[in-house]
Parts: C-alpha cells; sequence; structure tokens
DNA sequence: AATCGACATGTAACCGGTTACTATAAAAAT
DNA sequence: ATTTTTATAGTAACCGGTTACATGTCGATT
C-alpha cells in the first residue's frame, strides 16, 4: 500500500543502500543513478517514514518546549519564535506546559527521552541540578531560558533584567517622580531577584527611598492590584510604580483606575517584559521589553547548532533589554 | 548502555514477547513472571524505545494541533486545552503555526504523516476538501474547529456564532442603543460570516438599519480601529458597535479613545470570543464569550476517542458562547 | 606492472520494539 | 478416556529505515 524504501529500490533497479544514499545526499553516488532513484521516488509518492528513520538513526528532528503556560501572555511569542526557527530546519515542536510544577516537569522530561526528542527547551523554573545532569548523561542537548546554573553542559540564555530594571527607575525619575515604588515577583525566580536588585540599586541612592516601597506581587494580573491596595495604605503619596512584570503592572493600572488615581497624573507606571498586552490597556503601558520572539529564535538556534554538531560545551547568552515609552509615564 | 526489552528479557529469563505482553497488559502471563518482568525492568530502569514501538506498532502516541497562530490571544488557551487533556491520555502535541496560508498547512500534513502522528486538530481555516479526502485514505483522524465541510469522516466543533450574535445584538438594544453598527471579519471565514448574519438578523428589523452600518475590519486590533474611523464618517450618530471579534472590540476601544468619545457612555461596545484581554482594557469589554478551553478540551477528547477506536463517522458538535456583561455596555 | 585511492554499489546486520504462530501443560468438556 | 479449551511462554519474522563492510572499476602514482 505505502511505498518503503525497497519499493523504491527495485522500481529504480537498485539496492535500498543506494536509495538512502540519495535522500541523505552522503556516500558516492552516480549521479544517473540518482536521476533513476529520485523518478522512482517521485512515482511512487515515497515518503520517508521518520520513525524507521530514528531508530536506526537516532534522530528525530523533533525538539521540545517546556514552558509553565502558554496562556501566559509572555509565552505565546517565545513559542512562536522557537516554531519559525525549528520548522525552517526542519524540525517539529512539542509543546509542554509544567505550570512551573516540577513533578510535571520531570515526568515530561522522561517522556521526551522515550519519544527521543533530539533536545529540549526550557523556559521554566523548578528543574535542580540533578535533572540537568540526568540529561546532560542522556546526551540530550538543552537550552534554558532565564536560569544560570553553572553546569559543565547547556546553554543559557538571558536578558539584562538588573540593568533593564535600572533603566525603568531611571526613566521614572526622569519623568518627574519624587517616589516610586516596586512590585516585585516571586522571589525564588532570578529574573524577579533581579529586577529587585536593579530597582534597589538605583532606588537606594534617593532621599526617598525606604524598604516599604517593595512591595511583593506574584508575577499576576491580581496579584500586581493587591500590591498596589496595599502599597497605597503606606504610602498614599508615590508617584511612580515600577512593576516586575507587565502582568502586575497591568494589575496596578487596574487597582489606580478603580481608586480614581490618574495614569501618569497622579502615578507614573512601569512594567517589564513587553508583552503585547501593554499596547491595549489605556493608558498604555510603558516597559522594559525584552525581545521576547527573538529571544525564541534564538533558543531554537542555540539547541539545534548543538543538535548538528553535537557539541554541549557550557554557554550564556545575555540579551538586552529596551525601555519603551508609552503613555503610563508621560507626566508632561 | 540503554537497556533495551532484551535485556530485560535476559535478566527476567523470559522471552521478548513476555516482557512486551507484561508492558502491554495484552496476553496471558503468570502474575509470578509478571514479577519477574517488573523487577528487571525496573532494575535496568527500562525505558522503552517509543520510536521502535512506534515502528512496529503503529502508535506514536502524538497529536498535533494545526492553528494560525499562536500569538494571537485566541489560541494559548484552545492550545493549553489540548494539552491538557493529551497529556492526561499519554499523548504529546506537537504545535504547528500555519499563519492561515493552506501551502504552510499542507506542508505541515506532509511532515505529520512522516511523523506518524497519530491524529490532526485543526484549528485553521485554509484546508480543502482535497486535503482532508488525503487525510481519510491516510487513516489519520482529525477534527476541525469551526469549519463543517460536510465529509464522509472527521469531527468538527463549532460555536454558535449566530445566535452568540444575536445576542450581542439584543444586549446592545436592551442597553439603550439606537444606532448599531457591526465591524465584520474577513468574510471567507465561516465564523465572521455568521456572525454577520447574525447581527443583520436582529438589525435588520430596526428602524435605523441600514447596510453602511457593516463595516469591514479583518480580525485585527488595528483593522477594528481603522473601521471604526471610517464609521464615524457616515455615522457620527452611532451609538453601539458589535465587533466581529474581541481584538477588534479593542480596536474600536482604542479609536474611539482617541476621539475622545467616551465609552460606554456615548457608544457601547460589544466584542466576540472572551479572551483575557477583554479583562484588561479600560472599560473592561462586554463579550459573547466562547469556550475557549473547553473547546480545546473536547477538540483533543473526540480525536484521541477516534484514534484509540478507530472510528471515523462523521461528527459535529456545537457548543454556546455565553454573553458576559462588563462596563464596555453599561450605559445610564 | 603493481599499488593505491576515489568512485559506485550491493549485502546484510542492526535499531528496539510487536505479534503471528507454535508448543506444551493443565483444566474442562464430552 | 479422549477431545477441547484455556493459560503460559518462546521463536522468529517484521516494521522501514541506516550503515559498516565487502566488492569491483578505473585512472593515477611509483
Amino acid at each position: 500500500m505505502k511505498a518503503t524504501i525497497r519499493d523504491v529500490a527495485k522500481l529504480a533497479g537498485v539496492s535500498v543502500a543506494t536509495v538512502s544514499r540519495v535522500m541523505n545526499q552522503n556516500g558516492y553516488v552516480n549521479s544517473e543513478t540518482e536521476q533513476k532513484v529520485n523518478r522512482a521516488m517521485k512515482q511512487l509518492q515515497y515518503v520517508p517514514n521518520q520513525m524507521a528513520r530514528g531508530l536506526a538513526g537516532k534522530r528525530t528532528k523533533t525538539i521540545a518546549l517546556i514552558l509553565p503556560d502558554i496562556s501566559n501572555p509572555f509565552f505565546p511569542g517565545l513559542a512562536r519564535g522557537v516554531e519559525d526557527i525549528a520548522q525552517n530546519n526542519g524540525y517539529t515542536v512539542i509543546l509542554c506546559n509544567s505550570d512551573d510544577l516540577g513533578v510535571k516537569e520531570r515526568s515530561y522530561i522522561e517522556v521526551l527521552k522515550k519519544k527521543y526528542v533530539d533536545g529540549i527547551i526550557f523556559a521554566t523554573n523548578n528543574l535542580v541540578r540533578e535533572d540537568l545532569e540526568r540529561l546532560e548523561e542522556a546526551q540530550i542537548p538543552f537550552v534554558m531560558l532565564d536560569r544560570a546554573p553553572d553546569m559543565k553542559s547547556g546553554c543559557v540564555i538571558t536578558v539584562d533584567n538588573f540593568g533593564g530594571a535600572k533603566a525603568a527607575v531611571e526613566h521614572l525619575l526622569d519623568a518627574g517622580c519624587k517616589k516610586i515604588a516596586h512590585i516585585y515577583g516571586p522571589k525564588e525566580l532570578v529574573t524577579a531577584k533581579e529586577r529587585l536588585e536593579g530597582f534597589e540599586e538605583v532606588a537606594r541612592k534617593q532621599p526617598w527611598y525606604t524598604p516599604t516601597l517593595l512591595v511583593p506581587g506574584d508575577f499576576t494580573i491580581d496579584g500586581g492590584a493587591k500590591a498596589v491596595e496595599a502599597l497605597l495604605r503606606n504610602h498614599p503619596d508615590v508617584d511612580g510604580i515600577f512593576a516586575g512584570n507587565d502582568l502586575m503592572a497591568v494589575g496596578a493600572l487596574k487597582a489606580l483606575n478603580r481608586r480614581g488615581i490618574s495614569v501618569p497624573g497622579e502615578v507614573a507606571v512601569c512594567g517589564f517584559d513587553g508583552v503585547n498586552l501593554t499596547e491595549i490597556t489605556q493608558p498604555e503601558l510603558s516597559t522594559i521589553a525584552q525581545p521576547i520572539y527573538q529571544i525564541g529564535e534564538l533558543a531554537a538556534k542555540k539547541l539545534i547548532e548543538r543538535i548538528d554538531q553535537s557539541s554541549s560545551h557550557y554557554e550564556t547568552v545575555e540579551l538586552g533589554v529596551s525601555l519603551i515609552v508609552r503613555d503610563s509615564t508621560k507626566k508632561s
């Protein structure tokens, strides 16, 4: 029914090895023979069975992307970047949502091993060193985002959270803010921590600085809103807020709105990440934009590079972020 | 290095067939033998090779989800629904972005055939009957969203676009609107067409109805904004807008905002889809919500059902939509 | 003339499972 | 007592590729 390599070989009057050589463009093949084989393949509408290829050749042309939750606005763009590059290189992407649960991440890794994926991209936070070491042993190339556990192998892609946070605060100062608060994300996350440190780096030197200007959110809209409520209780005179991510900035905006506090008039707000959401709020949100799509692209490129050359040296790349000024910080 | 079924067989002192039987729980196996095998598997940390299984058994435990663009806010929720169900059933999901380009869709189908995915979910619009027929021939189960090309096989999941649109208009009327416009999406898309028809069904009976109240958007934020600009030129007195999807509703909101027209005071706005975005605009958007996540879940369930029972009868399921009233339509 | 390397192609083992078929003993049916 | 069924387990072919190794030709080198 469905043509196999042996059918092609028979029709072309050659051996299966020759057909394989033609397909993979390796080894010596006379160009006339090649023509014959190609014709036979076309005639039979031959489609090589990836499964068999994988079994024999140990390559599945499949990579996996493990992320906390594709519903989180940060990830679709990233996933798209990964997928585009993958597609261009003949790879296919398996999507895995871990909800940032260590168990799920680990169980996914097991499944992915069974499926012999060629590599894995992690945009997730709960893997411990041990897990990564297991990957190393299994010889599965991987790329991690936002996390730099120093190891012998693996590639880590990060962005300049510290610098970005500093830029955000400086921008708020430039905009004329006289008392700036920071809503920070879960301290277990490096990104959240670095942004907080960036904030402090600049804020500490300001006359108005006091530790109670640091309030915890949890990287969610709701968390951001609640943080603002809490903040206003202690500091009704705050006139600038730097949220650790855009979702919390949105929450902050909502809370301020409910309270009838005008943005940017009374309080300026700046987010971090640069997700699309920031363009649809009212006012539109200023933010420190990460090159989300490009991070995805880069992660995929690096991973494929590693797969193709089966190299695994440790490597880390830091990307820049950029301040995008929109209405939420235009105090005029 | 890595344990194979033969290693397990040897260690357990049985044949590979027996090991296979234990793994797949089929055929007769003495419970003591089973214990031995299980012990051996544990001891060797045996992980069956999915690739080999697929080759021999023709099951890859992998499904594919082809959608236009995961970056479009509508799809992450859907993808999540699909992935959750897939995961619960031991399936893995390959994500494919087609940009609604027929060529890409088709090329993906080819790749997926090579990879022997067990089934495909299409949330995309450019497949022609011929493509589906090819899938039928190839015996690949599939589920389609939003599109009901009647065929012999396949499962189609739709929502009540027509009814939803009617509900939207009626809601705007209830809110006191005296002249309602509709921004419709690409007419090639059934969803857009049905919503437009729903709008007309109710609007046509109204004294203020005139065809120029129908303006084209293209299901994007920008398209929605431009549509409003155009609309206001002809109908400065419009006081209600039903956008064919939420993105256009957001665009409408932005355009109205720029013009200094208050929402809902002067113009009420209602969207369609129920994406998360609608909760972060100012004012929050009323919308006709589709059960997005559940659609994803259902699609995956139906697909897996078909795979497991290798049934392929044609089937169509229509889900309801629900009006969510928020500030954008609260006149008074 | 003998040797060597580049070119060309075939044979068959192998990747790691599944499963059809066969064999055998014990239990059940006749 | 004989036939059938049921329970248990092994052998080996097969899925559809890849590739190591063997074989052979032919012009170039020594």
